[in-house]
DNA sequence: ACATAAATGTTGGAAAATTAGCATTGGCGT
DNA sequence: ACGCCAATGCTAATTTTCCAACATTTATGT
């Protein structure tokens, strides 16, 4: 069970990772750009770094800037995330879920979006 | 946009919170038997206060106790938290999520799950 | 009514998070 | 080659979080 899992990020960091598994690989510029209140940019770069410290966060180098991405395997990520989303809200029974999903009074889902699910199922 | 919405939560904040949310009511005792690195009880206590402050948390009487619960309603709730979760590990595609949800080498779903999804397409 | 137990209210301060500013480095264009 | 711009490295200081200890209140049983 890793920090993440126990949800023991604060809030900035966990702002930081969900953009990051969001865009896969980013600069801390492209970071700072979708950040909901951005702190300064040399904020968020000691942010990435302090996320680098722990071991939730990687870099490349590309050119003179780093690329940074998660450092958990994405589907182990969503896998955990989707188990505490179930646990939380929907008393861990995936119908709930998709009846969630489904209900149009909180989004339309396309006949195309509806097919594919269907799919899914067979 | 509330606070909830834009993630401008303290972890210990979250953590309360989502334990507010499973159990949908209960006492500073209950809250602290769920929390994974329990603090004392009075720091629940003075947690949920925060929380009460900051208008994410109510709370009513029960005898002596308090019963304390979310303001938010739960189905707003859940909803934000399932359009978060789409957005930052399913490209805000509904259909990846269903995926994800019937990959069996995560979890293996009854017969009965599935049935009870494939109605809810109907 | 009183003592007691069990709850809440409050506060102070340690620890962690968050931030900005400044120094430094490295590559790109000219 | 050299100057410049854009990037990183580092650090110090403020702010927020987090917690436990202590004070107070309230209900209950006798």
């Amino acid at each position: 069970m890793n920090r993440l899992e126990k949800g023991e990020l604060s809030r900035r960091e966990r702002q930081l990772l969900d953009i990051l598994y969001r865009l896969g690989e980013a600069t801390a510029q492209d970071v700072q750009d979708e950040l909901p209140d951005p702190p300064s940019y040399s904020a968020v770069r000691a942010l990435l770094a302090t996320l680098e410290n722990k071991d939730m966060v990687k870099h490349s180098k590309e050119g003179r800037r780093y690329l940074y991405s998660p450092v958990i395997n994405e589907n182990k990520a969503k896998r955990t995330a989707l188990k505490n989303l179930l646990g939380t809200f929907f008393k861990g029974k995936p119908e709930n879920l998709v009846a969630a999903l489904l209900d149009p009074s909180d989004q339309k889902l396309s006949e195309k979006e509806i097919a594919e699910i269907r799919n899914l199922i067979k």
